[in-house]
Order: structure tokens, then sequence, then C-alpha cells
RNA sequence: CGGGGUGUAGCUCAGUCUGGUAGAGCGUUGCUUUCGGGAGGCAAAGGCCGGAGGUUCAAAUCCUCUCACCCCGACCA
């Protein structure tokens, strides 16, 4: 490709709403420009870049064995309707009517649509295990979409499907499509891991995320320092403490604590450590409102907490006004002492004596609380809270360590979710009806580009894995316009790789170097020739790597034999 | 959805408080130069000041309404 015949709409200065480096490149270099909250255009040089990913996913999915399929990106309500998420999806369901009025919505994924399909198509136990993918856009309404492509809401993704009559079919599919995505993003040059994952609104059991590992994730995740255990904070479970709650040895008393609400002001205050503190939070149940109690240096998971019976869904704090008509006092000296409401209270606050709390009246906390004197002793202690560094791994090997990561691909085992309230069925060989069973498996393909991003730059700009670049190669003749035999030799160079099937991007603008290596490292060619006359002279052309500091000559007649030699290294 | 903010040239932004003929830098086009790191010079094109209504002799500027976009937001108890 010759830049003068492409689209390089590259950009000195960073538009004012792009805030992570990835959004930044991938506006200044041109790969995308937005069209609307969460709505972008690929322009040609994101779009190879997109496609090779998506290639790449395609290659390995049907090495797998699965098959590809593509299903509308617009769904009839009536589907949703029967498997129940028409009414459980919420606002993000993107719904539309047609001429008819007959309702849609516009899919955020395709679990019904699949699940129809197989119910009409198969029929036996001998059709099965299959597993079909598609790559597809989809739309998700997004309540703040934001990060450019990373948090997009119209986003390309691949989402396969499995079905099987036993369990222990669909865990062969489930950990070969395990091993098939570490194989993908191994393959796209991303440093990733798995994780335990929660399974969120597509419901199911079993399953794991894959995370590309970089500050700018939206996700924490917790793993074992010495063991193999990784989860999502969401779901890792915080180890209960297991030595006996110790005797009491203060007796209870109030103190004012005038204007102090946080836990850290109040700990500050009363010159005690956070951890000595409760902190009660009040939330929404299914029978009026419920206290949760956490340790005063803990933090509330709210995936854990909506899980307890008692809770209502989706998990909502309770207003200061419903706060103030249960407790008589404002949000920020609330404590579990002469609760009227029910108490859930986490392992490590119900492991805490003589600790300190609020005392349910303004101005006012209360020290030396002990539970089972003052407060009823929790019967049941929960697991509500987040993980910490530190905490012991939950395998019982080491300690955990969090990092963030962008959350590129999630497999789960939907068990009888969607068969069976679709009754999708087929005959064992017995003749029998079988209820199948389902796993799904989806990658964010748009995703996948901003976190290789995020992953690989510098100050200069994108440094593209091999896999993906957009070009292989940028060839620049260095005032190539002065010189005929310089244009020349660039031509003849350009042919010699575009035969060897080099993706080269040869800079044939009438521009001043500096514009040339600035451009071709903004959008992260990772392999560069300059060509000079000096070069010319001597036989040489100058190699350097997006990565590498110096530059080295090579042998003009070798060139394209040393470009194949570093893509097969 | 709640709170905050911003809409002026393709991009980044001044100008708005204090009303009086629309600005800069970058980019674009043409010419020029000593042309290996976004260089210099000359010239030019390009804006209903987000939209609608109002106040005024006069509105980018003041008022009202609207639309769009951005940021923050339940782990505070």
């Amino acid at each position: 490709m010759k830049v003068s015949r492409f689209l390089l709409s590259t950009m000195k200065e960073v538009p004012a709403d792009a805030e992570i480096i990835s959004h930044k490149l991938m506006l200044r270099a041109g790969m995308i420009r937005k069209l609307a909250a969460g709505l972008y255009t690929w322009l040609p040089l994101g779009l190879r870049v997109l496609h090779k990913v998506e290639n790449i996913i395609r290659d390995e999915m049907d090495k797998s064995g699965a098959l590809e399929v593509f299903m509308p990106a617009v769904q009839p309500a009536e589907l949703w309707q029967e498997s129940g998420r028409w009414d459980q999806y919420g606002p993000e369901l993107l719904r539309l009517k047609d001429r008819h009025d007959r309702e849609f919505c516009f899919g955020p994924t395709h679990e019904e649509i699949i699940t129809d399909l197989i119910r009409r198509e198969i029929h036996s136990y001998k059709q099965l295990p299959a597993n079909f993918y598609q790559i597809q856009t989809k739309f998700r309404d997004e309540i703040r979409p934001r990060f450019g492509i990373m948090r997009a809401r119209e986003f390309l993704m691949k989402d396969a499907y499995s079905f099987h009559l036993t369990q222990g079919s669909l865990e062969e599919t489930y950990n070969q499509m395990y091993e098939t995505y570490s194989r993908i993003f191994k393959r796209l040059g991303l440093n990733f891991r798995a994780v335990l994952a929660d399974t969120g609104n597509i419901g199911g059991s079993r399953s794991h995320e894959f995370h590309v590992l970089a500050d700018s994730g939206e996700d924490a995740i917790a793993y074992s320092t010495t063991g193999d255990y990784a989860a999502n904070v969401e779901l890792a479970p915080a180890v209960p403490p297991t030595a006996p709650r110790g005797q009491p040895s203060q007796s209870m008393a109030a103190v004012n604590t005038p204007d102090q609400h946080t836990i850290e002001e109040v700990s500050r205050f009363l010159k005690v450590t956070p951890a000595q503190c409760v902190k009660t939070l009040i939330v929404k149940g299914n029978e009026g409102l419920v206290a949760l109690v956490i340790r005063g240096d803990h933090t509330l998971n709210a995936v854990k907490a909506t899980k307890l019976p008692e809770i209502s869904q989706p998990f909502t704090f309770a207003s200061p006004e419903e706060v103030r008509r249960v407790t008589g006092c404002e949000i920020g000296s609330l404590g579990p002492v002469g609760l009227t409401i029910p108490v859930k209270v986490d392992h490590s606050a119900a492991q805490l004596t003589d600790f300190v709390c609020g005392a349910n009246k303004e101005g006012q906390h209360l020290v030396g609380v002990n539970w089972g004197r003052e407060v009823p002793a929790p019967k049941q202690p929960v697991d509500i809270r987040n993980v910490e560094p530190g905490d012991p791994s939950p395998d019982g090997k080491g300690v955990l360590a969090i990092a963030r990561g962008i959350e590129v691909g999630h497999i789960f085992q939907l068990g009888e979710k969607y068969s069976s309230a679709m009754s999708a069925k087929v005959q064992d060989e017995e003749g029998r009806m079988i209820t199948l069973l389902m796993g799904c498996y989806g990658i964010g393909v748009s995703r996948i580009v901003a976190a290789a991003i995020e992953q690989n730059h510098d100050e200069f700009g994108i440094i593209w894995p091999q896999t993906i670049a957009p070009f292989t190669v940028a060839l620049l003749p260095m005032n190539m316009y002065k010189s005929q035999r310089l244009l020349e030799a660039a031509d003849k160079l350009y042919q010699r790789l575009l035969e060897a099937g080099v993706e080269v991007l040869w800079d044939d603008r009438k521009e001043r170097p500096g514009v040339m290596f600035a451009d071709m490292e903004l959008i992260g060619i990772p392999h560069r020739f300059v060509m000079g006359e000096k070069g010319l002279d001597e036989g040489y052309v100058e190699y350097k790597g997006r990565w590498n500091k110096q530059a080295q000559n090579v042998p003009m007649e070798k060139a394209v034999e040393f470009i194949l030699e570093k893509l097969r290294g």
C-alpha cells in the first residue's frame, strides 16, 4: 500500500475527550472516529487491525471444531420473552419496534437465537456435542460508555454456544474453549490471565474470564502470589478467620464524635485503627431494609451481598430518608447496636472484640462494643467483603495480590438455563427427550484492539504485536522526489516485498523525513526500512524495529529475506 | 438516573464576567527554502459562535428553553 493512496488521518493534537492511552492513540493514529456516544467508525487503518484480530480468532475457533454461523443483529422480542430476559434485562437492552408495531431488540448477546436455531435443527444425540460461533456487532446501551472502543455501546464480539447431552461433555468443550482462548490471546501477543468469574446476567454456573493485564483495566483481579488461584475480586471468597473471637476486655461507652462520619475520620479522632471499627451499611432487602456490617478497613462486595437471600436485586443502598426512618439518625453515625432490622455481619467484623461503631445518634460513636453482649452475636456470619492484598488465598496456597485487568474473554457453563426455558431437547439412545446442556464463550473483538494498545505503546505511539499490526513494514525513502534513482530503488524494493507477501506501507508522500518517522511510529508499524541516496550508493537500506533503539544497515539485496527472517523469528 | 462541566475554523483553544463588524496555534491548499526527526518564509481557503425563542439600536457575549458531548457518582455510614 502506498500512503498516497491510503487514508492516513493522523493527528498531532489529542481530541479533548480521550482519557486513556489506547483511546488517545486510536484517535491520533486515525484508526477510529466517533459518531456519537459509544459509536465509532473504523477507518481503514483500524479496520486492518480489527480484521487481523478477527482472523486469528476465527482460525483458532475453526481449529477447535466450532462451526461459524451468522445470526441477525435484530431479534424478535418473543424469544426474549420466552427466556424471561425481556423483562430482566433492563435499559441496557435497546428495544425497537418495526412498522407493524412488533417488538424487537438489537442483540446484546445471542443465547435465545442460537437456542431457537438448535431446537429446530438438532434432534438427536448423534449430532452432539456441537459448538457454533459467530463474529457479530452487538449493542448494549451502557449507562456510561467511555474509553473509546474499550467500553462502547456498539462493539464487535465473537460469541460461541455449545450444546451437550451430558455434563461431562459440556466440561470437555468448556476446557477445550479454555485452551483455545489461551492460544488465541497468546497469538494476539497479549499478556493475559484466566480468572474465576461471576456469571452476571448471562446466568449459569462455572465461569472463567480472560483478562489482559493493564493498569487502566476496569476490573480488579485477585491472584495467589505462590499458587495458581486467580479470580475476579467480585467473586474471590474471603477466607474466614479461624481463631475464635477473643474475650471482651472493655465496657461499652458512648463518646462524642462531632462531625466525624467516615471510618477514617472516626478512627483518627478516637486514635484507633480502622480495623478496630465496623461500618454499617443499610441496603434494600426483600422485606424492608437490611443492615450489612463489615470491618472498617474493608470494602463491601455488592456482587456477594446480592447473593444473600435477604437482599433485593438489583443491589440498592437505602436512601438517607429510609435510613433516618429506621434508625432515627443520619448516615455517618450508624452502628449495629439496637437496630431493629435484620443485621448481616461479615466474618471479619464478627471476629472483633471491643470494637468501635456508630451510636445511631448524630455525633456519637460507641467504643468497647462486643458481640453477644451489646449486640446479638451473629448466628451465621457471611462473606460480603472484597478480598484485600495479603488475605490468604482461598486455595490455601500463599496470599492474594490484586492486579487490574481488561476483560477480553468470558466462558460460561450455562447448563439448562436457556434450553429448559425454551425447551431445546434431543432424543438419547433410548429415545428419551433430554434437555440440552449449554456452554457459551465470548470474546470482545473490538475491545482487544484497545487492550493491545494499552499493553504495547511508548511515548511515540503504538507498538503493534507482529500478528495484529496493520502493516508489517514501513518503507520510507528520504527525499525521494529529488532523486529519480531513489524513487526507482524504493519502487523496486516495494515490489519485491509485495511479491514476498509482506504487507508493506510505502510512504510515497512528498513529506519531510520527520513527518514520516513520526507518523509510522504513531501508527505502530513493527518494522521500518529507511532508504537514502547514501545507502543506495553503498548498497544498503537502514532497518529499525519499532521497539529497537538503534538502527542497522542491511544489504539491499538481502532486505526481503531479512524481513522474512524477522517474521519467522 | 443524580451532580458538575463544555459546545466558537478540520483539531486544540482564546474571546463571554464588562454587548459594539470573528481570533490564535496546529492542520489544509499554492509557492518557496540550505529538506534524516512533526523546520522556516510568503500567500490563501475555511466559522449562522450547537439549535430555538427573547431582551436590546446592537448578542458568541445577557435571559429562557432545548439538543449534543464530556467528567464524577452508591465501598460515606
